[in-house]
DNA sequence: AAAACGGGGGC
DNA sequence: GCCCCAGTTTT
């Protein structure tokens, strides 16, 4: 209170600073991408497999599960049991093995590929909000704002959203985002927190928004 | 020993 | 809204 409080910076301003920070740092996340390809059927898989699951056994398990496969059809013959052994150990695999056993199914109504837009994306088991827009932006180049728990995190935290739930914060960033960052700002601000922005023991000695960072100043 | 992890579904 | 899923790493 008794404090100098910097001037509040733009969001865009904000964001403009942290790709350059973060080419400097080993990224978790370079990890996760090089994996992935264009094609929404794997980008999918990988994305579904990615939930709370370091990347490099999200990576290994998706190289693993696509040795076996090419596409839908042939993930298909696979057991559900077949699919648990080949993506373990990553998080929450049983619920992950049930999800993929169903998606040749839940893709059949949309002629076996994987759908261009969020309604339909989302009736497939195990896809929502988070993964959809994911699958959107990444390979099929759309302008679309995944909002997971980093981007939710340090957007409330920052203080340009007040929202408790990822819905809202993405229904809030749309508002506020400039559309040149709606597929951005995920890579950006996971890698942020990853190596950061981190919820325990964060790096603010690294960081160059400590200045006027609500966190920064209360370390 | 706890808590944290790039979510989503069922209740 | 709250709780569950799970193995691995960090504190």
């Amino acid at each position: 209170m008794g404090q100098k409080t910097a001037n509040k910076p733009e969001l865009r301003d904000i964001l403009s600073v942290l790709p350059r920070l973060l080419s400097n740092l080993p990224s978790p996340v370079k990890e996760f991408e090089r994996v992935q390809t264009r094609d929404p059927f794997k980008v999918l898989v990988a994305t579904i497999l990615s939930a709370r699951t370091k990347d490099e056994v999200t990576s290994a398990a998706v190289k693993r599960l696509f040795s076996e496969i090419k596409g839908p059809k042939d993930l298909e013959k696979l057991s559900t049991e077949e699919i648990e052994r080949l993506i373990y150990p990553v998080g929450f695999y049983r619920n992950k093995a049930r999800f993929l056993a169903a998606l040749p199914k839940a893709l059949k109504a949309f002629d076996y590929k994987v759908p261009d837009n969020l309604q339909d994306l989302l009736k497939i088991p195990g896809v929502g909000r988070k993964t959809a827009n994911l699958v959107l932006s990444r390979a099929f180049g759309k302008s679309a704002i995944c909002v997971d728990t980093h981007v939710h995190r340090i957007m409330n935290m920052w203080g340009f959203v007040k929202t408790s739930t990822p819905e809202e914060t993405e229904m809030a960033l749309e508002k506020i985002l400039p559309k040149g960052w709606w597929s951005r700002i995920n890579p950006v601000l996971v890698a942020f927190g990853q190596t950061i922005c981190k919820p325990v023991v964060p790096q603010c000695g690294l960081c160059p928004l400590r200045t006027w960072c609500p966190r920064g100043k209360s370390l």
